[in-house]
DNA sequence: GATTGGCACTCGTCCCGGGGGAGTGCTACC
DNA sequence: GGTAGCACTCCCCCGGGACGAGTGCCAATC
């Protein structure tokens, strides 16, 4: 019994399981697949699959199914990615190169992955702690509001209003604008509470209250790991076919998805990877909502190799890997290269 | 037979159906109601809703379901708003004020009414249109790139980058900036076209570029309706129970929603209703997709009566009118207060 | 030892037919 | 106009049987 015919039999139990959406069975896979043997043969090596919990048997008399530890063996090494064709690469291309502005770009990406992959996709913004600032602007707003807005070199603009505890001063907020922005622009995000530090010294006591408020406002805003924003498409490729792919509903899988904590934890998790493209199966999701699905998420904006933000795409456990993996690389490189430039 | 007595009739099927999801006949509805009549009489009266359109039956010998038109008249006539209790009243209220600044409250608004509603709820930003401006920013980025931000009095804030053909003078800019912030501040949007059209001869011919480019921004801002964003929540409500609510899939219902043209043409058809809830019955939706659902919306953030945004819930055509209606007024009413104060 | 053909067995799915029941429409009557 | 009775329609549920796909195992073969 050959240790490599058995892993072709997975693999055809994959490809024809995705294909069809019912449990494979010997004689089906030996007249699709070029294997060789006969069924009888085919038999002996999905019991051997299954006994070592790559497959398993919806019910007595059925054929099989890969199981999560199936897929994963698949995506990891029996999968050859496709790479995408010439004109889909300049579609893509094209259709993100027309984007105007920073929503403009994220927007159509995750429009875009969700056409090409025909399942949910997923967007990430920018991540504020590993992006640089680039501007600092602080706005009066009557006479004791603040308007604090930061700019990032990806473009993000996140602002933050301040109520005042006294009347504003002109000259000192221009002064601050100054300061803030020589010790802060070309920053990283991580990288300023030790630049800010020092900057109440620089001003008179007077004036405490409002430097550190304004320092206390940027602080918190680059802490707020809940300012982190995904961003959703496609969720209607879930109920295609009477959503099929799901045991019970796609309700779960909803309510996972709007939360935006775990798609946060999922994506932070997968930056960990440090594949150029990473995957999580059923389980490996570790939420209950999502059991039923696998998420495939890349890295995008890299900058000295590391990624700013990811994005991916959301689908049924019997996904096309291959094609899915491809197409969320190439929109992820292509998000790099318009972000740069 | 009384007009009258055929109405409560209408009015039971409808309160039956949406609490039972289940065709009501004339026995059941005699039990259920007190009708003081017999269900003879119910069928003649039955008989008569049928023949006007207000009510139908799936199949022969099953009981009565509401048509849309049943369903209008229901809403339009036969529904007693129930007001929300104090509790809940004090709840909502409590729930939006911890709001930090405009994101937070719509994100906490949307939230809010799907949890309400059991159902999907929409909130839509405020208005750049029917805002007033408070305040221009211009920011220098780099040499030849500014960065237009926009503050509305709804805290609204909306950027622009602009590339420019020449290096930028900051005294320029300087002036610039007052001078719009004269101009603006405190006017609609809609009404600013005019006041910019004059700010170009306050500057010679040499900075007029600059001057038309940023009058230029700030028009091409606010005409642009596909700015008018719209954010969703509680979509997995949809789901519930399996979806029976919808007679395919609720794939259709998730696409619709995903449209954000749709959504805002209905929203903004539903502004000119001028009543304080507005009400959209299935084919009344005007969309494919919405056929099967109903949509209730509200105007919150109103000045002189005129609403600056809505928010709402959409569900199935058998859901609760009357607590719908109720809930999201009232979130409405507590954004209007929020956002004014 | 791996492979194969044969064969009995399991079990889910489909289809069919009949009983039960809810609800209706009609008609005759008050 | 309202009511009671009645015949009729038609959906839903349920049990049983035929069918068929697929398996596991065993003995035979290369």
């Amino acid at each position: 019994m050959s240790e490599d015919r058995r892993l072709d039999v997975l693999r055809a139990i994959v490809e024809d399981y995705v294909a069809t959406r019912e449990p494979v069975g010997s004689r089906a896979l030996v007249e699709r697949h070029a294997l060789g043997v006969s069924p009888a043969t085919i038999r002996n090596d999905m019991a051997a699959l299954e006994e070592s919990g790559y497959i398993a048997q919806p019910h007595t008399s059925a054929g099989r199914v890969p199981t999560d530890k199936g897929y994963r063996l698949f995506v990891d090494r029996l999968t050859t990615v496709k790479p995408m064709s010439v004109p889909e690469r300049r579609a893509i291309g094209a259709f993100l190169e027309e984007a105007q502005d920073l929503d403009d770009v994220v927007d159509r990406a995750v429009r875009l992955i969700a056409q090409l992959t025909q399942q949910v996709a997923v967007v990430q913004y920018p991540s504020l702690r590993r992006s640089a600032l680039r501007h600092v602007e602080l706005v009066p707003v009557g006479v004791r509001h603040l308007l604090v807005v930061l700019i990032t070199d990806t473009g993000r603009v996140e602002q933050r209003t301040l109520e005042l505890g006294a009347d504003l001063d002109e000259v000192v907020v221009g002064q601050l604008r100054a300061r803030l922005n020589v010790s802060a622009a070309g920053r990283r995000l991580s990288e300023l509470p030790v630049a800010l530090a020092e900057l109440a010294d620089a001003f008179g006591p007077a004036d405490a209250p409002l430097v550190e408020a304004v320092v206390g406002v940027v602080e918190e805003t680059l802490a707020q790991e809940s300012e982190e924003r995904v961003v959703l498409a496609g969720t209607a490729h879930l109920a295609r076919g009477g959503a099929v792919d799901f045991a019970g509903s796609i309700g779960p899988v909803l309510e996972a998805l709007e939360e935006q904590v775990v798609l946060l934890r999922l994506l932070s998790e997968m930056a960990e990877d440090n594949a150029s493209v990473a995957v999580r199966i059923g389980r490996e999701t570790q939420h209950e909502g999502l059991l039923e699905t696998s998420f495939i998420t890349s890295g995008y904006g890299d900058e000295n190799g590391t990624s700013v933000a990811r994005v991916g795409s959301i689908g049924p456990l019997r996904m096309d890997y291959p094609g899915t993996m491809s197409a969320v690389r190439a929109v992820a490189r292509y998000l790099t290269r318009i972000l740069a430039g």
